[in-house]
RNA sequence: UGCCUCGUAGCUCAGUUGGUUAGAGCACUCCGCUUUUAACGGAGGGGUCGUGAGUUCGAAUCUCACUGGGGCAACCA
């Protein structure tokens, strides 16, 4: 434990102490009630609602509703105000209040114009509001309380806790020692103040949990401007539950990442395929190409992989009988890190029995526009400078037509010295572990990938660089393979899926022929997987769409960090130096 | 892995060609105020300037190494 305390974490653990000494305990067991969350009612509702209401008036019109509004709210509705301000309007108003409002005296009947702006947030409804959070400040008797859904005031008036003159000083010792951060609940009954914010008048204040370190403060004021923002991305990543305590645009982002993953559960739920689980933990790391993690077993005395991929697993599956089987999690690769690249990541792979790759086009797109209906309630997304329209159809074009298109090459004929002078040519660079089927995936990624902005469907790969997809029904060298493009990003790739355990083991050969020339991400054979294809696999269409891209899509954010709760980071200074101390 | 860039109070940031005791706003403490709206008034406390070495009479500032973050590139379905 760090002893190198700062002034303020101090003065938070006296302040700890002193409310100990209160005899109240600051980390209390019991459940607390709640029944109301805070709600972001504003002024500027109600105002708009207070308007409304003043238009009722006979003889009111919009112009002079506004007029009384503004009157109202700037001089706190003091009904002499409004009397000195000779708009001619008194008689109306005592009028329609002794008609619609039952009101005898104006006092009343402005008191009662101040609880109908409130909208739906009237005393009468919400007599009793249990309501618990965190203190987020206090302003002469105002404080705010933040709770999971937003921030809302409490009026806490000096001398009204509490039924014996001992417990309102118990409380109002209580609330000096009150920091920002500190949890506490309230109950109250809802009222506008005068400036027409909702608020909750506190009856009681229970003390629920102590802050022992400042959170940062940012301040936002009416026109969205924030005032000392939270923002050091490292602070952020790394102390993420500050993040989301004090900036709620992160909180949001989140929510619709639970929302892309949920409605994506909803949309294939419903067409009755089934969710499963497979192997993280694997004996063999198939089914995509990428370095793995490593790791042993004690007990088996193995070496056991964190997955790269599921699919050899879910294949096994359809090989079992099921007519669709879709999987929700992690993927690690041990490889760069960047803003597209997290070494673990959210996929999720799908597989459905007697599909090919065409059915599942029409699957993907519909899928995702659900999706992006349910997230954003819009087919539009704004990300970065472009806007995306996720509505279906979506553009199919052929590997060889997107680079004939973007290069006006066509290298559909060429061999693999041919492709490498294109690449020269290009001024792209290769290597010789480099395969034909390599060669034209870096002329794609160099040329093609990044004006691939509108979702694009690039299908029709070759053959090299996809062992685990059937060979394509009419085009030699290709596989029947799509991947859908995105912002030139690759946010989705599927197959026909390979069900010929004779050519599968041929291009597990051909993979093991490239780990050979040095391509250490070739895939490896896994002979499981090819004695369960043995078995026999029905014809299979399998799509992977990766979880974190599409959130980012959906939120518009340019870094996977930032739609990850806990992005990995190298460990912190301090905390190196304290390991290394363990050690020694 | 290479290049660029940043690291100053709890947070957000100033800090001049190297020169007294390193500043501001918020936050914090005390006093006043108690229907306020990012920020009420007054007073006050708080910093091994990322770490270590070097140059210098003198380093937050210049040099080197290390460390962490960010960006670009490379890598990566």
């Amino acid at each position: 434990m760090s002893n190198n305390l700062s002034e303020q974490e101090l003065v938070r653990r006296e302040s700890l102490q002193k409310i100990k000494d209160l005899g109240i305990n600051p980390f209390p067991a019991a459940e607390v009630k709640v029944n109301f969350k805070t709600t972001e009612f504003t002024s500027v509702e109600f105002l708009a609602n207070l308007v409304k209401e003043i238009e009722k008036l006979k003889g009111v019109g919009a112009v002079k509703a506004k007029q009384i509004a503004a009157l109202l709210t700037k001089n706190k509705f003091r009904v002499s105000a409004l009397l000195e301000a000779d708009l001619g309007l008194t008689e109306a108003i005592e009028f329609d209040a002794g008609v619609t409002h039952t009101a005898t005296t104006l006092e009343e009947f402005v008191g009662g114009l101040r609880v109908a702006a409130m909208g739906d947030y009237k005393p009468e409804k919400f007599p009793e509001v249990h309501i618990a959070g965190r203190f987020m400040g206090q302003r002469g008797p105002f404080a705010k309380l933040q709770d999971s859904e937003g921030r809302m005031q409490l009026y806490i008036k000096k001398g009204t806790i509490g039924e014996t003159e001992e417990e309102q000083l118990k409380i109002n010792a209580l609330v000096k020692q009150l920091h920002i951060g500190d949890f506490i609940g309230v109950k109250g009954y809802l009222f506008s103040s005068q400036t027409g914010e909702v608020s909750v008048h506190v009856q009681e204040l229970n003390f629920l949990g102590k802050s022992l370190k400042p959170l940062p403060i940012v301040k936002r004021d009416k026109q969205g401007n924030i005032y000392d923002e939270f923002k050091d991305p490292e602070l952020r990543y790394r102390q993420r539950y500050v993040d989301l305590t004090v900036n709620p645009s992160v909180k949001e982002i989140f929510l619709k990442r639970s929302k892309v993953i949920k409605s994506m559960r909803t949309f294939f739920d419903e067409k009755g395929w089934l969710e499963v689980e497979t192997p993280i933990l694997q004996p063999i790391h198939g089914g995509a190409a990428a370095r793995p993690f490593d790791t042993h077993h004690n007990t088996l005395d193995m070496p056991l992989y964190m997955r790269i991929a599921n699919e050899l697993y879910l294949k096994r599956l359809i090989v079992g009988g099921f007519d669709g089987v879709y999987e929700i999690g992690k993927m690690f690769r041990n490889e760069g890190m960047d803003r597209t690249h997290n070494p673990e990541f959210t996929s999720m792979e799908i597989y459905v029995a007697y599909k090919d790759y065409i059915w599942m086009m029409e699957m993907v797109e519909n899928c995702i526009a659900y999706i992006a209906q349910e997230v954003n309630g819009t087919l539009i997304a704004q990300v970065g400078e472009n806007t995306i329209d996720f509505t279906p159809p979506y553009r199919r074009l052929s590997m060889y037509d997107s680079i004939k298109e973007y290069t006006g090459i066509d290298v559909s004929k060429m061999d693999e010295a041919g492709l490498r002078a294109i690449c020269k040519q290009l001024h792209i660079e290769t290597d010789n572990t480099m395969g034909k089927g390599k060669l034209v995936d870096e002329i794609f990624g160099a040329k093609v990938e990044d004006y691939l902005i509108q979702p694009t469907y690039i299908t029709d790969y070759p053959i090299e660089m996809t062992p685990l997809a059937k060979k394509h029904r009419t085009e030699e060298g290709l596989v029947e393979r799509f991947e859908l493009f995105v912002n030139g990003k690759e946010i989705a790739n599927a197959y026909s899926e390979l069900n010929d355990p004779i050519d599968q083991r041929e291009r597990f050969e051909d993979q093991l022929k490239l780990a050979a020339r040095g391509d250490d991400e070739a895939m490896v054979l896994d002979e499981d997987f090819l004695r369960a294809l043995e078995y026999g696999m029905p014809p299979t269409s399998g799509l992977g769409i990766g979880i974190d891209r599409l959130t980012m899509m959906l939120t518009n954010q340019s870094s996977i960090q930032e739609v990850l709760f806990f992005p990995q980071m190298k460990p912190e200074v301090n905390q190196q130096k304290e390991e290394e101390e363990v050690a020694e």
